[in-house]
DNA sequence: TTGCTCCTCACGTCACGTGAGGTGGC
DNA sequence: TTGCTCCTCACGTCACGTGAGGTGGC
């Protein structure tokens, strides 16, 4: 006679609750290859290597449909190589949300969060994949960025309260530092530098800026940099 | 009167099902705010305002009672941290699942697989995640490292038939270079060496070498090696 | 006899998908 | 009158968790 186990002796052992026990015998995964004239289940060696099996397969994120399978002959090359496809597709969309919520973590306001949002929807509109990470790679950059952008802003602004004519030095050195930060934040690259363009074309500075610059600000900017 | 929407309408618009409209209205996290004499549900500008927010909540992987209660002023800042710290637990275990199935691809049978995965327990127990980054770091090494120390071992497994004395100078030779790779796989890292010695006493040199040596061919080649 | 283990239903989870069967609206 | 849109049930998904109510075994 060779060993037997009860179905609580075999959870234990196994590291499985018996409801995953009554689960597999349910579905037909793992029948205990005995009963006591009681009905208890009892499970021998050969239902222990399956279920041993069974626990390795499901680790891989096999789902219990395809552990069967897989137990059944299936060829397991095609398999996996489909549960690392899928993995990594997983672990693409987690990175991307993961990328979201860093930048959203700033917000502080419900509000401000689906500006914030709204803002993003529009900005991977305009920009690729691929572009989108080229700027955020100069994510350290970008935050001393907004900074100077808003000293800049705030500086233009009080110019043109001030009736400061586009093409006094003052202005005209404003205008050379607006360009200077765009660039910074293009880095250079035609591709986002057209992004940036059809983003201010199509919502206009107002919507582009979430509010920083308007209309006549962003004219009154561009005039003087068509002094400079 | 301001504009309204028929179901399908928002729907449409929205780029949600009218399923999902009707599971939203069915759990209260968005009533429409009026209803045609035959029952038509009309969604109105504030629903639609509701509905943005709700699928731009639900998109940062929120479930849809987490999205109510943030709608109705749950602050956001933890939820937000909460969301991150779940995502970047599921990178983690999604990065490691897919280390596992990148090495289990080179299985080509179901039986192999179960050794291989019965290695890997084997050696997950033995040295700690640390460990087995910088031995995976060392990856294109490795299999470098697998094809020499398959011929090392054959060369080894031939002296001894050959009855070679362990103190033969071709037979320390074979032991230096053993060290050799020994060295090569811990990296010179002393808590990667004790788990290698551990793992050996624990399971002995066949299970730990998953058949390639055996406990005759270990003491030969112990014996070389007390010679060097 | 008393705990302990086991048994079989059966509902709940999460965000909908997918019919079924029936009725307004142009 | 004929499509089209809408309505309300209601079951199914996936891998079990969590009781409920009842019975063998030492």
């Amino acid at each position: 006679m060779t060993r037997t186990w009860r179905i609580g002796e075999l959870a234990r052992a196994a590291g499985v609750t018996v409801r995953t026990l009554h689960h597999y015998d349910a579905v037909g995964l793992l029948a205990p290859s005995a009963r006591t004239d009681a009905g208890y289940r009892l499970y021998g060696p050969a239902d222990v290597e399956r279920l041993y099996r069974i626990r390795a397969l499901a680790g891989l994120g096999l789902s219990l449909d395809e552990v069967a399978r897989v137990l059944d002959g299936l060829p397991l090359d095609a398999v996996l190589e489909r549960q690392l496809e899928a993995v990594d597709a997983g672990l693409a969309s987690l990175g991307a949300l993961r990328e979201r919520l860093v930048q959203l973590r700033r917000a502080s306001s419900v509000d401000e969060l689906f500006e914030t949002m709204e803002a993003m929807e529009m900005f991977e509109k305009h920009f690729s994949e691929e572009q989108r990470a080229a700027i955020a790679s100069r994510a350290d950059l970008a935050e001393q960025g907004e900074r100077d952008w808003a000293a800049l802003i705030a500086e233009a602004q009080s110019h043109r309260e001030a009736r400061t004519p586009p093409t006094d030095p003052a202005m005209l050195d404003v205008a050379r530092r607006w360009r200077g930060l765009i660039e910074q934040f293009t880095g250079g690259d035609e591709g986002i530098r057209g992004g940036l363009v059809e983003l201010f074309r199509e919502h206009g500075p107002e919507r582009a800026t979430r509010g920083a610059v308007d209309a006549e600000l962003m004219a009154y900017v561009g005039e003087a940099m068509r002094h400079v």
